[in-house]
DNA sequence: ATTCAAAGTCAAGCTTGCTTTACATTGAAT
DNA sequence: ATTCAATGTAAAGCAAGCTTGACTTTGAAT
């Protein structure tokens, strides 16, 4: 699974920690996806494609297997 | 968040076990999902709007809180 | 009334997402 | 050359998703 959450801060000039306050996560978990070590969980990634006005499919790439 | 597995897997005439196959989940998964007992990984979510051709959000009805 | 497939429950255990804390690196501005 | 914000790493622990196995309930068909 690809994302593209760094590309969607940087465009609206969120800062890691800017963006982990308004998801309510840590920043940490910001890293974690950017650097995708791990997958969101459907909740999470239904609050960052909402905070940025999109479709999950626009934020995540999936690709079998 | 809510889900309409149910009606998607009884519109393809699917059994759980039919459904659980196809997604390489154990059925437990399939009737926890169902029932909204927990939400699936976003790589889950994935497999099922794929198999049933169409957008997560389709399936999943994200309610804020 | 039985039978059988489908759907359901329960509980224990493993895996993965997420948090917290503490510390290190990068790079741009002065 | 320093400084400081932003980004990064590492590790331990908790929480949620998923599995396995064994057993129960439902309901439609004969």
């Amino acid at each position: 699974m690809k994302n593209n959450i760094k590309a969607f801060r940087v465009k609206h000039h969120y800062t890691q920690d800017d963006l982990a306050e308004k998801l309510e996560v840590s920043r940490q978990t910001i890293i974690s996806l950017e650097k995708e070590r791990y997958n969101p969980s459907i909740t999470l990634a239904f609050k960052i494609s909402r905070l940025f006005n999109c479709s999950i499919e626009d934020v995540f790439i999936y690709e079998e297997e």
